[in-house]
DNA sequence: CTGTTAGCGCGTTCAA
DNA sequence: TTGAACGCGCTAACAG
């Protein structure tokens, strides 16, 4: 049923250990070496990577585990660390984590009884655990969020001061009254955009905005829909909306748009990007994530991992970009990359 | 190190057998499934899948090939085989073929060599070749696009149907010269969306269209900027495009943003949706494709197939869905589903 | 450089 | 119902 290397070694008249050498790339006579390709050719063999895996106690798979699939922030992550990894001959599982900590759980115990080679984990929570996967020695890097609490590599954007900045531009365009629609509280970088949105409100005017100015919700469409409608329905509604990802910013424009005050005659901060399509037509301004480059930077930290580097937890901040059709691109805190 | 089913049956007073049949759910007195799992708790027992794996020949894991990762019509259905094949114990394996047939065949050799349960493919050419999963017994659905000359199950939106209703909509919106900006020839869906478009022209007004309005260009937002620049060069320019990708659309609507000339000036039937974001108030046509859906029935079709069913090879076409501000939804060979 | 041998951890016979 | 023993396909030792 299933040719084996002793099916080729047979063929080829060698032992198995031969055959094994040929396709592990060790040193072997070269008329040996064709003779075994050869046969292998003829009975169409195909190494089994489970009797591989086994033995070695080995895998060349990376588990992905990202809270949202659908979003492109986090497509273009997976992208990022897909290429990464093929380039090394390792493939990708994908976990859906759908921002929920007890399915990521689940797959972390998938993940660590498949057992992959490493795992690269967006926390759908601050309080994610990656005890599981520490306890069995598999690496773990962190992307775009913390896991504080567990002592494993990071690599994040500056979301504070990115969110500092994206709000200054709002109040130098002459907005006054800005409204912050950001994610849940469970989610670092749900908080830390918050923060910064109020930081530069505070440096700005030198008291802590209104409370009612911030809205929390989920990190959907929906979510900034009904925001915007409550921030909109306020005595004294905002001039600017400071909004804190790319979903919670389509939400947002939806809502403008339906009562047509699109900006310019509201203000618009779109943290995090927005999906393609007619942005300076409209006079909105984004803050764009460096997703690809989280995406390569986190790949490259756990297969140095993987490959047995044994230093302290690292933790990288990498900048943030801001586009604004009246001033050209700004770096946040760091270098554009080509 | 790796604690094992021999330290759970030391510490639990069984046999080792004993303690895989707990663990695989077959009949074992209570009061010893209870010592075990008990056992198992206390030394961290995870249960080791490549050995699992290797024994039962058997694995838990389906590829999943898309062309881009990136385009969310694929991410979308993604996510509907991830959820499908979640909640049946199974996990997904990505894998980013580029629409690049060479990186197809690797990666199709990987999963085979894995070897996973079964492969849901988005075939990246027409010619494409599934005899590597075929000959080792690997189930492959096919999902959005046919393989011709592979029997396997496939499973496509009516790509004809729904060309050729979008491209009539804008017809019966009084547009009368109408370019077609679609993928490559290599790909089926790019040939078929055409040749709809080529239909609807034909059946409209009595003779082939003006070949110099079809342009054929890879499937990104680049192809479909420079499609739409060169239709607007022409001597006698379209005042209508039929784009047919999301991707193409983005292009076709920065290019139109630039010139001054977005619908309703210029026409615009954007096949396969566009990325969220104020479609209503441009004025721009869509013709919706089933992503969701398409994932569903291909994961539903591949478990059926992981199962055992041997049924002639199947091949099911799924309604498409237009949606036009003037004249609310349209239903095109089927079904909305709910 | 090559062949022989011995497991990797598990599921599954077969007897008991 | 349970335990002992075998082997899934491969690679790592070792001896030659």
């Amino acid at each position: 049923m299933m040719v084996t290397i002793y099916d080729v070694a047979a063929k080829a008249g060698v032992s198995p250990a031969t055959v094994s050498r040929v396709f592990n790339g060790i040193k072997v006579t070269p008329e040996r070496a064709e003779a075994v390709r050869q046969a292998a050719e003829e009975l169409g063999f195909v190494p089994n990577r489970n009797a591989r895996r086994l033995r070695t106690s080995s895998s060349e798979i990376i588990a992905m585990m990202v809270p949202d699939i659908e979003n492109p922030f986090f497509t273009v992550m997976t992208r990022a660390v897909e290429d990464v990894a093929r380039a090394q001959g390792y493939s990708v599982m994908l976990c859906n984590t759908d921002e929920d900590p007890t399915r990521e759980q689940e797959y972390l115990r998938v993940a660590v009884s498949d057992p992959v080679a490493g795992v690269i984990m967006v926390p759908s929570s601050r309080t994610t655990s990656l005890q599981l996967a520490q306890e069995r020695g598999v690496p773990v890097v962190c992307v775009d969020r913390h896991a504080p609490g567990n002592a494993v590599d990071a690599v994040v954007a500056d979301n504070i001061g990115g969110a500092i900045a994206g709000t200054k531009i709002l109040l130098e365009s002459g907005y006054r009254r800005i409204g912050c629609v950001s994610g849940p509280e469970r989610v670092e970088t749900a908080e830390d955009r918050a923060t910064g949105w109020r930081r530069a409100i505070e440096e700005a005017t030198g008291s802590t905005p209104d409370p009612s100015l911030l809205k929390r919700v989920e990190f959907t469409i929906a979510g900034g829909e009904q925001a915007t409608r409550e921030l909109l329905a306020l005595p004294e509604p905002p001039d600017a909306i400071f909004a804190a990802n790319n979903k919670l910013s389509t939400g947002v424009i939806r809502v403008l748009s339906e009562r047509g005050i699109l900006p310019p005659t509201t203000g618009l901060m779109a943290f995090g990007g927005l999906p393609l399509v007619l942005l300076a037509p409209l006079g909105i301004k984004v803050t764009h994530l460096p997703a690809r480059e989280l995406g390569r930077r986190a790949a490259n930290m756990l297969l140095e991992r993987i490959a047995g580097l044994d230093v302290p937890a690292r933790d990288i901040v990498l900048p943030v970009v801001i586009s604004d059709e009246a001033e050209g691109l700004m770096l946040i805190d760091g270098h554009v990359e080509a």
